[in-house]
DNA sequence: AGCACGCCGACT
DNA sequence: GTCGGCGTGCTC
């Protein structure tokens, strides 16, 4: 207890699921910087870790020892006043701590620092030599002798089960081991590139000699004297260069060197000065769409805007014009897109409108660089921040605009702690600091489709094309048909296989799609194509070949499959999938002369698979290419002119209610990239069930048709955006366990349901990929009429009724509030 | 989360 | 008697 007037205390927020903040003493030394917003290092436990000033108070009356703070690392806060009430804002709404949201707030490794590195002293060198302990002590002394300045992480990593912490608090109290605190962290990020230069020999006539009966070495020995290459740019003159040039360095004409060397990167264009470009003429479209734009930005109040334009119409030019304008007034601005477009093509095209006053937070940066950029931000270097989903949070003031490409995009939401979905966080951030929002798509989720109409948001449309680019032509195809009508059974239509091979012919280029994430086994009428699902739910059911059933993800509801279609009495199929690989091996067997090539999540593991993708296929090296949605974004491929949606039915019976709106928008999406100029770009899709309601809407790319009756269905079947929802994930390696924890944490929200009307329990049921990683999962899905009484509920379930203790040490609990990835 | 502590069975 | 595996509870 303490009240001295002149002592002061903090609250300190760690980034660790802990609920609330932790009271510190500041010495006197550190007053003058005790500020909110401020890193600090803290003793905690037996750690010392680094965490965020939240608030500062005069007195302090608590049950517990208050330690004092170690450190302020910092002579300037780290967050603002404004970030700091974001950031409590987003861990309350989405149930994190808010230590967890500041860590996401900020550039990583700024929380990292403080922990302790270890080293063997004199006694603890001659201890080991000695040889006088246990084996796995000796493996831990050993390692701290090869690599002293380990920290508790790395002996972790590199003893694995070995490791003991008791063994390690041994012999610091010993003395054999001494622990330093690591003052800063610097990584840049290096690799490893070998070096040749070739060497003058004794004379440059004996070298001649020598050489004469040897081209190859020769030819290697001129270049190389020239000037020193790497052994990748070797590679690409001479694939062949290595037996010349080991032949080269036994007569000791040339050496290698090893040297560290910052990665060649597609985005090193950013260091060159950028040329500076004219913009555009408006279309009178967009003049229109830009007029309330323009003054809502002058204007600098809250508002939010959004532009449904279909692809192509040119939203990112009333994107460069309203940023412009908001720099114009003195403001800054943020620039969101989805991770998968933010490409060196995208961050070039802002960077010829504004030059130097951007800051492009791209994935390619180092934990430095962003750090730098970041920096650049804070301090009013520049005044635009572009990125993807943590752009969010760019440390900038004054902001006049934030603009949120491609809305609709998942990406936006994270999927691991703080799941927060960027959209929505600026539309918080933008509503506190009077900025204005808009959000860009073609195909706007239904939750901004809804806010739109009921006038939340401004609505602007866009429905021509720039340049009077013709609309893509869209083919629904009945593959029922194909079958009974025509005896083709192969997983190509007449149709599809027709227009492949037409764009072979002329040279043109194919993106053959197919859908595989949580596609699953459904079950389906063979003649009219009706597709089983819950009827409480409404997802598809799915088929489960151990006890011949069928299961809804959702409520957990079983069902027999019946012998025939309850509409038709048609034949029932169930459906077993197939996926990329043997689209690829049936597309080589059909079109035998064609480049073929395939990227998904297996062919996809590192970036530079995309890269060579794309060069591939922008080099006209590629004649189909097949892979899942992904490679539809961020790129145009001017050459490619027909899209075959291989099974649009995969999409759309992925057991989940938003299953419809993802193929809606996967099909406009990929029909806004096909063709190029003045020549349209074909689509074809091919399905099963060619009278569910979506298809026409497809055909005719008309999204408010599709979203009206979509919206009804929602309604309906109490679904966002008419009601909110939050997923309960329990994951456990114990498949008994994590079945109990679910079935335990069902019961208490029962329980707790009682004083409350309006919410609603579905499942828990397992979830569509019911192990990942050696993990079983479940999923709980909550439902309420609007967010204040679903986070009312939650915190109840939390406060009132121990929710946390339903969960059995072992399992584990996430909680997802809005959750858009239900899988 | 990550660390220490305590309990317990196994093995010098 | 000590070592190390695992479960439990705390961290200002
Ligand atoms: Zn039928
Ligand atoms: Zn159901």
């Amino acid at each position: 207890m303490t009240g001295n007037s002149d002592k002061i205390f903090v609250e300190v927020a760690f980034n660790l699921p802990l609920p609330s903040p932790f009271t510190y003493s500041v010495p006197v030394g550190l007053k003058d910087r005790a500020l909110p917003g401020m890193r600090a290092l803290a003793p905690f436990g037996a750690r010392r870790i680094t965490g965020f000033i939240v608030a500062v108070k005069y007195q302090c009356d608590s049950g517990f020892e208050v330690k004092p703070l170690e450190d302020l690392p910092d002579n300037i806060p780290a967050l603002s006043e404004s970030m700091l009430d974001l950031t409590r804002w987003l861990a309350d709404y989405y149930q994190c701590a808010w230590g967890e949201a500041i860590a996401a707030a900020i550039p990583a490794g700024l929380d990292e620092a403080g922990e302790d590195i270890f080293s063997l002293t004199e006694t603890g060198m001659e201890a080991f030599q000695s040889s006088a302990s246990s084996d796995s002590d000796r493996a831990l002394l050993e390692v701290l002798r090869e690599r002293p300045g380990s920290s508790r992480k790395q002996l972790q990593r590199r003893l694995g089960a070995n490791f003991n912490a008791r063994a390690l608090n041994k012999f610091k109290s010993r003395e054999w081991i001494r622990a330093q605190s690591k003052i800063t962290r610097k990584s840049v990020d290096y690799h490893n590139e070998k070096f040749v230069r070739a060497l003058p020999g004794p004379s440059p006539e004996a070298t001649e000699t020598a050489l004469k009966r040897s081209p190859r070495q020769l030819g290697l020995h001129r270049l190389l004297s020239q000037r020193e290459y790497s052994l990748t740019e070797l590679k690409q003159i001479d694939p062949g260069y290595a037996a010349p040039l080991r032949q080269l360095k036994d007569k000791e004409l040339a050496v290698t060197e090893t040297r560290k060397v910052r990665k060649a990167s597609p985005w090193d264009f950013l260091d060159e000065s950028p040329r500076k470009e004219t913009p555009p003429k408006l279309t009178p479209e967009q003049e229109t769409a830009c007029k309330p734009l323009l003054a809502a930005i002058d204007k600098g109040a809250f508002q939010s805007f959004l532009i449904q334009g279909v692809t192509g119409s040119g939203k990112t030019e009333i994107y460069l014009r309203c940023i412009q304008r908001a720099l114009e007034d003195g403001k800054t601005a943020i620039m969101m897109v989805p991770e998968i477009s933010l490409t060196p093509q995208t961050a070039e095209r802002f960077r010829l409108r504004f030059g130097n006053r951007i800051a492009i937070l791209h994935s390619g940066l180092s934990r430095q660089e962003k750090f730098d950029e970041w920096n650049k931000i804070q301090t009013g270097q520049v005044s635009i921040a572009l990125g993807a989903r943590s752009s969010v949070f760019a440390p900038l003031t004054n902001i006049g605009v934030i603009v949120i490409d491609e809305e609709h995009d998942g990406s936006y939401k994270q999927d691991s702690t703080p799941r927060y979905h960027a959209r929505d966080v600026a539309l918080m951030r933008a509503k506190n600091q009077g900025a204005v929002v808009i959000l860009g798509t073609a195909t706007p989720s239904l939750e901004s489709h809804k806010n739109a109409v009921t006038g939340k948001y401004q609505r602007l449309v866009l429905t021509q094309r720039v340049n009077n680019r013709p609309m893509p032509w869209i083919q629904i195809v009945d593959m029922r048909q194909e079958k009974e009508e025509r005896r083709n059974y192969s997983i190509f239509s007449i149709a599809l296989k027709n227009a492949i091979r037409d764009r072979l012919d002329n040279g043109e280029q194919t993106f053959l799609f197919l859908n595989r994430r949580g596609a699953a086994n459904y079950v389906f009428c063979k003649e009219c194509g009706y597709v089983f699902d819950c009827s409480r739910c409404s997802v598809s059911m799915t088929f489960h070949s151990e006890d011949n059933k069928m299961r809804c993800h959702y409520c957990n509801g079983f069902a027999r499959i019946p012998r025939s279609c309850p509409d038709c009495k048609g034949e029932i199929i169930k459906f077993q999938g197939f996926g990329t690989q043997k689209l690829e091996a049936e597309t080589r067997r059909l079109f035998p002369g064609a480049r073929v090539f395939r990227l998904d999540r297996d062919t996809a593991k590192n970036a530079s698979v995309f890269e060579t993708m794309r060069d591939k296929l922008n080099a006209q090296e590629i004649d189909i290419l097949i892979g899942t949605q992904m490679i539809a974004k961020g790129h145009d491929f001017p050459n490619v002119t027909l899209v075959g949606v291989t099974l649009a039915d995969l999409s759309l019976n992925v057991p989940d209610f938003r299953s419809c709106e993802r193929t809606f928008q996967l099909v406009t999406q990929v029909a806004g990239r096909a063709g190029r100029g003045d020549i349209p770009g074909k689509v074809i899709v091919q399905t099963n069930s060619p009278d569910h309601f979506v298809f026409p809407c497809i055909q005719n790319q008309d999204f408010d048709a599709y979203a009206e009756k979509e919206l009804d269905l929602r309604k309906k079947l109490r679904y966002p955006p008419f009601v909110r929802t939050v997923s309960l994930e329990i994951e456990d390696a114990n498949e008994q366990r994590g079945a109990e924890t679910a079935r335990r944490l069902r019961n208490l929200l029962k329980g707790a349901l009682t004083s409350f009307s309006d919410v609603d329990l579905l499942g828990p049921a397992p979830a569509v990929l019911y192990k990942i990683s050696m993990k079983y999962r479940w999923r709980l899905l909550i439902r309420a009429a609007t967010s204040q009484t679903l986070q009312r509920f939650l915190r109840y379930a939390q406060e009132q009724r121990d929710l946390k203790k339903a969960v059995q040490s072992g399992s584990k609990l996430s909680i997802d509030v809005d959750p858009i990835n239900l899988l």
